[in-house]
DNA sequence: GGGTGCGGTGAATCGTGGTTCAGGGGGAAC
DNA sequence: GTTCCCCCTGAACCACGATTCACCGCACCC
């Protein structure tokens, strides 16, 4: 148990090297990342990163293991209180694009450097990734089974095209240099598409989700 | 997209090399790949690849210029002849996918490659993946000149939203090893989203907070 | 005070692989 | 037949960087 509930320096150093190597991967990418530098950036000797981690490898898939699990259950703790799906995909928009835009090297991390071996994309990802999908998924057909969202898009289908225009914004925002705020009007406009989009067309109920928008 | 009209073998050649680097580097991703391995898979000496490339990162430069170029091309001409607005999305979703789902090697290459060094990424492909959501938004306005879209969303949201999702939906088919004919179910789920989501809601709507919503 | 162990160090190691370059071969020109 | 030139070859070079390991020094205990 490194984790955080011990205070001892164990854990503290550990934390130290991969919010390290969360900004040295963010700026130079996976491969063009140097041990030695990430070393250097977490004040510690290029050795002892070895002390905490298999290799380079293993930080790359500890910063995953620490990270995404930590977001899906933030994700799900905030949507528990929420009853419309319609306002729970709204919610989901707004915290993945705020986790975003306010972890911008660990935005870049996942959104670029999730990518750079497909083995070990496969092999690590896949699982963690899923998990979010299965969570989107699941207030698609919560929506669906309440008739306000239409039948014919099959909720994972609904949540990979989600998850990948969210990915696309982030992208874009990531490799323009964009300011914070141009990503939340981004956010803005998805959630009008991909919420209309999914929204059940019935002439007889016409919706009062006059909720207010992002918050 | 033949480069023989060339039918010298130095033309020959050199796509030749292009093709193995794109079976390669789709493969093993492009840290991970040997330019020996190259050499070996398009039958040329390791030496002959820098004939013709400056080094191994103007090789995956080279595959972004010929090939991306190609595709903006392919779905311009493609588009040309198609008045409805909403005709045309769906093509260029039904003209994406169904290269991804083509040239699998290409597709991974794109979607993955294309994230393996930001530095890369902004310098290079960023300008060509510009025009390419150009074409998309150039389509967007059209629609809402028309009427046929809704006006609150900017037309190089959707862009992104549209890319994204189509990257995202293809990242998820290459990773899992899909069919081809679940990329195509696929497709159609994302249009009706996409394009349900940009629809003008016209006659017969009653729907007085339409308008309000998201923003 | 002295011993023990543990977290930490960072220079040296060693395999790896991108790139180079000294040469081979064959076709065309003379 | 000889020369020239172009295209190509692939073994060797050498920089580079992940990993190792011999060595510290501090804290704690006897």
């Amino acid at each position: 148990m490194r984790a955080s509930i011990v205070r001892n320096r164990t854990g503290d150093k550990r934390e130290r090297i991969l919010e390290a190597a969360v900004r040295v991967f963010a700026r130079k990418g996976f491969f063009l990342s140097r041990v030695a530098e990430i070393a250097a950036a977490a004040g510690v000797a290029d050795g002892t990163i070895y002390l905490y981690f298999k290799n380079k490898d293993d930080l790359l898939i500890s910063i995953f293991e620490d990270r995404i699990d930590a977001l899906c259950d933030a994700v799900e703790a905030k949507l528990a209180g929420i009853a419309d799906p319609a306002e729970k995909l709204r919610r989901i928009i707004d915290i993945q694009l705020g986790i975003v835009a306010e972890h911008r090297d660990l935005a870049e991390v996942l959104t670029i450097n999730l990518r750079q071996s497909s083995r070990f994309l496969k092999q690590y990802a896949a699982p963690k990734f899923n998990r979010y999908l299965d969570v989107i998924a699941g207030v698609v057909s919560e929506g669906q089974d309440a008739g306000v969202f239409r039948r014919d898009v099959p909720p994972r289908h609904f949540a990979r095209v989600l998850f990948g225009a969210l990915d696309g914004m982030t992208l874009t925002w990531v490799i323009g240099k964009g300011a914070p705020e141009r990503l939340e009007k981004a956010a803005a406009s998805a959630a009008t598409i991909l919420i209309e989009g999914i929204r059940e067309r019935t002439s007889g109920a016409p919706r009062a989700s006059a909720k207010g928008g992002a918050t």
